[in-house]
RNA sequence: GCCCCCGUUGUGUAGUGGCCUAGCACGCCGCCCUCUCAAGGCGGUAGCGCGGGUUCGAAUCCCGUCGGGGGUACCA
């Protein structure tokens, strides 16, 4: 038995790495992630990142969900030097119009000794597997060694053939970037097919060659595709001796994103969602972040970084290749880590999209509402862990008329609760100075000291008055920033 | 069935023979702060799947075992 022990990925040159989705439905997390890592290994060395779109599959392929993607990998910053909009020496970068390349590279395989025409149906070669027992996977190279009178009959009997790969004897070993040396004996990996039996190329073939084409150096890609890299790495053995690859890239091996259980984030998770994230209001740092840490630590006490940070000390070796779990929670609050890191301006920023689609500001804003807006964001910035959170802490303060929540005014404005906001519209209507501090300190004088009322009970029915909810940015504040006119009109103005 | 991968608190990880009576973060519980909610501070909870070795010494090395996952297509 022989051994290939393969020495893959170019030691000297540049270093080149691609994400390679389909563009089938909306983007699964997972993508992200192995996006991600890709792109970090070529930023930290100084390689490229290459986006090429693997849409054979013209059934389920769409142009909708390309563009999904195109925008998910815009909004999270990760930047392709190689790609759809961007183009580059490769080009196309989509498989379906790259035909002519796989049936040249069909075409040189074809005339090779690695590989055979295999006139078996999908039918003949499973019932022969059935029969043979467990031992058995995969195709088991029936038409290897055909007779040219076999094949004439299967000719003359209307078969077309499909091209199958001749796997070699003896065992393949390759060091994965991931999970350090795999072997496979290659009596396990059975012979495979490269098109279909009308040509069409499968990828089994596709993604080698353009991988093989694009110069691609390094693969990191999920670990589903593990048990396919034997066969890879024999077939490039073929494609280099007819001329279309020069080398083997390296391969590393992602772990799985799970969900709940023990079962990878299927499509039906709602965390599996990509563009999810957007709409809920994350910051594409802090889901970056997050999935980072699946798999990936930047230091043994230190779970909150930045991009570049991440640039900076990304070892693809590093990489835990143990499956993990995702857990919303801690991406909450990894995002949340990051919205404390941003400057209120940048804050402000960031959530006027979510302001404008909640119908909380005018679009275009207007001039007041800019102003109001920069004095009442250093009051929620903190308060809220993502961008959608803003509107509802906001809302009262730019609305003409209080939405209320009913049972925030159910358990707070109770008969007690009507009786102190009458008593603080008393205090309030007489205040000669409308700001925080002398409102506050009318207030405790009022409530507090002189009707003795816990600051708890005093200032909670004042603030489902002012604001229509428990939860609201400091009181005082708001009301100063409210006026005079208005905070008395809503605490004349409660509901019941 | 067969092949391959994986196995540290509930979750993500640090750990590559002594620095580990196992560190950090999230979660959870409690306390402090406090006009609500956050934030912040303090404390607590809980782990090396199991069994054998090797060694003066093992989460770390070896063997076995159990558990989980993936693959086993003219899908990708």
């Amino acid at each position: 038995m022989t051994e290939n022990r393969v020495s893959t990925g170019s030691t000297n040159g540049a270093v080149r790495v691609r994400m390679a989705p389909s563009p089938t439905g909306s983007p699964h997390v997972g993508l992200v992630r192995t996006a991600l890592f890709n792109w970090a290994f070529a930023r930290h060395h100084g390689g490229s990142f290459v986006f090429r779109i693997e849409d054979t599959d013209k059934e389920r392929s769409t142009e909708e969900s390309l563009t999904s993607i195109i925008d998910l990998m815009r909004w999270l910053g990760l930047d392709w030097d190689e790609g759809p909009e961007v183009g580059g020496p490769h080009a196309p970068y989509r498989q379906s119009e790259r035909s002519d390349l796989y049936a040249d590279a069909l075409e040189k395989l074809k005339g090779s000794r690695f590989t055979y025409d295999c006139y078996c149906t999908t039918e003949e070669a499973a019932e022969r597997r059935k029969a043979a027992g467990s031992k058995v996977q995969g195709y088991d190279g029936f038409c290897r060694e055909l007779t040219t009178d076999q094949v004439a009959a299967f000719v003359a009997d209307g078969r077309q053939p499909v091209v199958r790969f001749r796997m070699p004897d003896g065992s393949i070993t390759w060091h994965d970037l991931v999970r350090g040396e795999v072997t496979f004996e290659t009596e396990f990996v059975p012979d495979y097919a490269l098109c279909r039996a009308n040509g069409d190329p499968l990828y089994t073939l596709v993604n080698p060659v353009d991988d093989a084409l694009m110069e691609i150096t390094h693969v990191l890609r999920g670990e589903d595709l593990l048990s396919s890299t034997p066969r890879q790495i024999a077939l490039y053995e073929a494609l280099k001796e007819v001329g279309i690859a020069t080398s083997t890239p390296a391969f590393g091996h992602l772990p799985y994103v799970m969900g709940e259980g023990n079962k990878k984030l299927s499509k039906r998770d709602p965390e599996a969602d990509a563009l999810g994230y957007r709409s809920q209001g994350f910051l594409p740092e802090g889901l970056l972040n997050y999935l980072a840490l699946l798999g990936w630590a930047i230091a043994a006490d230190r779970d909150v970084f930045s991009l570049a940070e991440m640039v900076e000390a990304f070892d693809i070796a590093d990489v835990n290749p143990n499956p993990a779990r995702f857990d919303a929670k801690k991406a909450d609050a990894i995002n949340a880590s990051h919205m404390r890191l941003l400057p209120i301006e940048e804050i402000t920023h960031r959530v006027l999209p979510f302001l404008h689609a909640d119908g909380v500001l005018s679009d275009p804003i207007t001039e007041s509402e800019a102003q109001l807006l920069e004095l009442a964001m250093p009051l929620v910035g903190e308060r809220i862990n993502k961008l959608t959170e803003a509107s509802q802490m906001l809302g009262f303060l730019f609305a003409d008329h209080v939405t209320y929540d009913e049972t925030d005014v159910a358990t707070v404005l109770d008969e007690n609760g009507r009786t102190v906001v009458t008593s603080a519209r008393e205090v309030l209507a007489a205040l000669g100075t409308w700001s925080t501090a002398d409102i506050e300190a009318a207030l405790r004088a009022k409530l507090v000291d002189e009707l003795g009322i816990k600051p708890k009970n005093a200032f909670g029915p004042v603030r489902v008055a002012i604001t229509g909810r428990r939860i609201s940015p400091p009181l005082f504040e708001s009301l100063e920033l409210l006026g005079k006119d208005e905070s008395l009109a809503r605490l004349d103005g409660i509901p019941g």
